[in-house]
DNA sequence: CGTTGACTTGAACATGATCAAGTCAAGTGG
DNA sequence: CCACTTGACTTGATCATGTTCAAGTCAACG
């Protein structure tokens, strides 16, 4: 395993790619500066860890690029994921010392990181980070109900179903990589990891994409390869109002 | 069902129960007299509706006293609860036009109520409130998560003493009812709702209080009657980690 | 060519859901 | 006071979904 790389201020925040979403979003260019002033990048490969649980919180920082999730294991081995964090998202919580949840690269990911303290200390005299903050995780507690409607009364096929359409219609609005009604794209994680995400075993995971490829949801091309020739027919299988719901 | 009842402004600020708890709690004297202008009290009968899904929300509130409950539904019925509501927590989002999920009462309930847009106002020139709120969303994301943890991996035997945990060490807290290394509390709500809460059915819910029972973990005096005679039992029963973790 | 890791498939099993009665205490009305 | 009803809870029998354990496939890589 490589160890992270450190780079200072490759970026301007001017033209980074997740300036108008991410907890920079509604700075203005005084605040901007000074929050380009103490932002240092890191890169992870994926599978690597990012922050243990129960570690000091030296920094918090905002994903760039790639990906990686939260989650938690209990005692006897157990693991859920609690999230998923994708370009903009925020990782850690000013004002804790220490780490709650472990977070993993699940691809090769960059971070725009502040040390912890500085940070803090910023939060106090910029209220649009505060404010911005606030609607980021009124958002990520929105998408953690949703994900409890899912773990305590979804079907494994129902669960299945609405990852695949989350992670469809996500990849879709990044890329616009439509084909007449359908779509496809390329898993950004492993069964193991769905399995984590969805409270399944990686067996019920791999029997329930087999059975929605056999019932023509879906269509695989190797494993992680997934076209959906009708959005409608998915959707129509999560559970869900067909009217779509919040989730990201 | 009875209506609610409205009463104009029938507790001081100053002297309010869930002052240095809520949502007001780190406003200062001017703050809090600009709050206290546009509160107002209004009550509901346990199992009441407090706000239905989709609707407009035309007020944002903190529980005064009582309990409530977060819930929402699928549309062929199956309903997961998301949320217990207990004095202090704060009801609704500000800068939401419509509510997301069921509020329903499940004791009678006191409300503080702001009606949204005032409220809204309110937070831009009172940045105490809205930093507070950022603290209090952080704290609901948590125990969000910690669900989340519930749901996904835990067996019914380990929901049920989570939950069981969960509610009689909140209790003890408020009443300090110790008896010896045990306590005995008062189960606020029915065998559905905790049912709706842990992600399983009444049946399976009563099955394993029976079975805590007969194993001597709990005892019960009428269904809703809980005794703990050792919590460090009950707590060997959750898979958590001895030491305790976060919820709540 | 053999090894490895990710994924799939199968058979047996177990946990919790479903369907159906049954208990029990608290009303309600004769 | 006694039947009758009602609602909340419990219990039992059967069923189904998803887990567990085990083997097998397949592509990538040395």
């Amino acid at each position: 395993m490589n160890l992270a790389r450190t780079s200072s201020n490759f970026a301007s925040c001017a033209d980074c790619n997740i300036r108008n979403r991410a907890v920079c979003a509604t700075c203005d260019s005084d605040e901007l500066s000074r929050l380009e002033d103490i932002k240092y990048y890191r890169t992870f490969d994926a599978g690597q860890q990012i922050m243990f649980q129960g570690d000091e919180m030296h920094f918090v920082a905002s994903v760039v690029t790639g990906a990686a999730k939260l989650s938690r294991t209990l005692p006897d081995g157990r693991i859920q994921m609690l999230g998923l964090l994708l370009p903009s998202d925020f990782i850690g919580r000013p004002g804790r010392e220490h780490v709650a949840y472990d977070v993993e690269a699940i691809q090769d990911v960059t971070l725009c990181c502040f040390r912890r303290k500085p940070f803090e200390a910023l939060i106090d005299v910029t209220p649009h980070i505060g404010q911005r903050l606030l609607v980021m995780s009124l958002d990520e507690l929105e998408v953690a109900r949703e994900w409890m409607m899912l773990l305590g009364r979804k079907t494994a096929r129902e669960k299945i179903s609405c990852l695949l359409s989350l992670i469809g219609r996500r990849t879709a609005s990044l890329h616009l990589q439509h084909v007449g009604d359908g779509l496809s794209f390329e898993m950004p994680m492993s069964r193991e990891a769905m399995g984590e995400y969805l409270g399944l075993t990686i067996e019920t995971v791999s029997r329930q994409m087999t059975a929605l490829r056999k019932d023509g949801v879906i269509e695989m091309t190797g494993s992680r390869t997934i076209a959906i020739p009708d959005l409608t027919v998915l959707m129509a299988e999560t559970g869900d109002d067909t009217d779509g719901g919040v989730l990201y």
